[in-house]
DNA sequence: CATGAATGAGTATTCATTCAT
DNA sequence: GATGAATGAATACTCATTCAT
């Protein structure tokens, strides 16, 4: 009642609005993946781009937005494997299901993932280094359990999950076998 | 007499312009990643954007010319390993390291690579299908010899040596370590 | 009771806040000129565009702002020069080096300032035609004494003034003869 | 007759059309000063963006061709005065006027031309380079017959008449005595 | 008064692709 | 066949100014 329609109004409630264009966005890049411009996205939700620029000054950082806003989410499922799967190995495989899982929400969302893991940080630098940290965690477990090989780093199978995110967006589309790789992917870290 | 000398600018001999395309398109491909635009190409080249366009309709197009040209390179190196390699799993972990590097021979190439096996056809599906058809080969080999797992497609691992290879862009550039990967993905389809 | 310390946000107290914007203002335009934004200057100030907007409301005014608090040191100045030198003659070169000093505050001052004697007022005009009458009289004076051209406006010399200062901004740079200029100048008003 | 007209036809005679847009430039840059934008002139133009940036990549681009092509005119001038002005003084003088004038083609044209003097290089710099050759010609002819000041150079006087140049914008807007300052400059030169 | 969100026209620039010559 | 001029949609980004709160 007290909401005022989206009409025209400018509202202050500059929470309302971001949210709005968050909510636009994630509809967007879900369709069409993450290479459409951001002034698409800025017409689309009804405001101009400097408006768009504001909140989220690049790609990333929407992104990265977008992401954050999953953060609770992951955190959960994280705690849910813990408490539930006794099995380190289990428990480290499942997470990094759950990251293949995150990290194909958009089309072609691994890359900018991928690079924010690279020299130069960008937005998303800081979300790929803490799930980092939470796949270390996960390993350790399982290594000193003798249940993954002490060659592994978390920051490979971070990046294998991605990759795996990758690879997929193709063999969905033709019918390939997904569900596989990250079956490749476990026997690739445990011990045999 | 119509002759004319090899000079420098020799013959509007459509072949020999080609050639010339290809060799310029393969230096800059491999230096600054296939990102940069053919335009450019085709002023490095001095021939018209029209001209490039001819011969190759695409960038996709021009790719597949380029590896094309690799083609019997890679057919030398699969008789190779066929050749020397008695043990079908080695074989197989042979074969999917030259794709590895097969696909990282410019930066940036795998995204293409995995497009072409997508829905929609690219002047790269024949040759990713050719290669996919080589990999069941050499998968079946193993197979047979009790050696990979029977739940894995050729397809599958097409797509994860150019997932690797993917993965490696930003894994060389930080320091991981790239070589492992090639192990764990071994590991996935090797029998317990 | 109402008193807030002085610490850091004192008070809206708009005065203040006002000075602030003006030292910050004066600090961003000395060291990048005058082209940056209102909002990078707002910004940095710590007040909203807005804020900046309501004191000053527009570019031209700000600086009319930051020139008038140099009002005075350029009264007791002129009053110096007035004092101290009898020749009327080197009392006008004086008065145009503090001209030619002023207006190389900030890079790219001297356009707007030449802007304000133009048809269409500017918050700047009223500072530079008080500034013209001051030429005005030290002109006057020389005219008297027979040290300078009657055929010379203080108008004139004025903006010959701002030109030197426009043109410094590049003979400085280059290693040009700046020093030169105002001889120039002077002899050119100067009588034979 | 055998003109097709500047209706659709794409005409690969470029050269026409680099001159079309050469003209719109001249009289766009005439009439609004050079502060506008190339896009407008492309579409005053009628031509795409792109064909204007085939021809001239950036502003300085442009008005130096635009520069460039008053250059014999300018040349046909210097030739003149040398052949009918005996006085070394009157030469140098009028060659100078020649230049103030040359310069004040357009609003704001002094500025870019300013900068080509300076540090970073421009299309521009050439040109005003050439001309500060032929000024420093003119000047030496003058210093030897003993009627040019010897601590002037000839980049002092270029500069110079390009801040009478850019003076005389406001000058002549607000009917102040622009003749004047050719003069006042003259007397900056010239020995007692 | 202060705030700062919103606006949205504006600017520069690129590039795949077409097509007249 | 070859050429390269032309196209023009598309993209990223800025900033003075307004206005709701």
């Amino acid at each position: 009642m007290t909401q005022t329609p989206r009409t025209r109004a400018p509202r202050s409630d500059a929470m309302r609005n971001r949210q709005h264009i968050l909510d636009i966005a994630r509809d967007h890049f879900a369709e069409r993946g993450i290479s459409g411009s951001l002034d698409a996205i800025a017409k689309e939700a009804g405001v101009g781009p400097g408006t768009l620029y504001r909140h989220f000054p690049s790609k990333e950082a929407l992104l990265a937005a977008l992401l954050s806003a999953r953060d609770e989410e992951i955190g959960v499922r994280r705690d849910a494997i813990t408490r539930t799967t006794s099995d380190a190995g289990d428990a480290l495989a499942q997470w990094l299901e759950a990251l293949i899982e995150w990290a194909s929400a958009f089309d072609g969302l691994p890359e900018p993932l991928r690079a924010a893991l690279g020299e130069i940080p960008s937005p998303l630098t800081s979300t790929c280094e803490g799930y980092v940290v939470v796949t270390d965690q996960f390993l350790a477990r399982a290594q000193n359990e003798g249940l993954a090989r002490r060659d592994v780093r978390g920051r490979d199978l971070f990046l294998m999950a991605l990759a795996v995110s990758w690879a997929r967006g193709a063999a969905m589309a033709d019918g390939a076998s997904p569900s596989l790789m990250p079956h490749i992917l476990r026997a690739g870290w445990a011990m045999a």
